[in-house]
DNA sequence: CTTATAGTTAGCTACATGGCTAACCAATTA
DNA sequence: TAATTGGTTAGCCATGTAGCTAACTATAAG
């Protein structure tokens, strides 16, 4: 389990911003050029052009310049390396509640167990649950 | 398609940190103290009390403050609804592919039509190169 | 009561980010 | 060849971010 690449910095700060995302949006739909992809926006095109740019950087967008029109496609590797990492830390929550949830388990079954030992009265299956650890 | 909540700026700007990203990772295995949290980080505690800070702002984190020592947790709601937004994103992106994968089989399909049908008739420039389908 | 612990607040610096305008190529098109 | 189109480069500005030190508050512990 090696430290993440950098990679996703660079991929998680490109997707901290609305205009970006919708960038990212639209060519999941397919490619564009720079013109298409900043039609929408009411922003200059040099400053349009910044998040192109931070979005290459990323690897989240690769572009190619053919004539004078420059194309712009989605590289989906590293949306993909990205959706990992939420997964990966998701499966740990995930199993942490579960260890969690067979704690809580436990405790019931001893402090019922207690109870029914205290009344002395009532006798019932006392069975011995599976302990997967505590925290 | 409404547009995404601003939540999402927070939550990505907050994840695009590695010192960030290390917390939110050691939450998910269980709640901890700020100076449990910060111990491994050679940095002084009011810069890490900002990182805290942000990921409190981006819902990813909540804590509370008991006698002198305050608590985190990570609160899933923040990291799952990122999470979503990748799958979203991917279900749009394979769609298109199949979408695509479909045109190419037409394509070739057609070429092979034609092919046959060419020999047949004209034998002089026909030109078996692989061109890239386009959309 | 005194001291140590665990955060917190205030205020500073340096650099990154997001936006702009103006001027500048380089391919098309007329 | 001249004009237009599609991007690009350069440079400016305001704001945000990440780090620091120093000084402070409030709860434990001795």
């Amino acid at each position: 389990m090696a430290n993440q690449l950098p990679q996703l910095d660079q991929v998680f700060a490109a997707l901290a911003d609305p205009t970006r995302r919708a960038i990212v949006m639209r060519l999941c739909a397919g490619e564009a050029s720079v013109g298409e992809l900043a039609e929408p926006f009411e922003m200059a095109l040099p400053s349009f052009m910044k998040h192109i740019h931070v979005l290459e950087v990323s690897g989240l967008v690769q572009s190619e310049k053919s004539g004078r029109v420059r194309t712009c496609r989605l590289s989906p590797d590293a949306l993909v390396g990205a959706e990992d990492w939420f997964q990966h830390q998701r499966a740990i929550w995930e199993a942490r509640l579960d260890r969690f949830e067979a704690y809580v388990m436990k405790l019931k079954k001893e402090r019922a167990a207690a109870k029914r030992l205290s009344k002395t009265t009532d006798k019932t299956t006392n069975k011995p649950s599976k302990r997967k650890g505590a925290e």
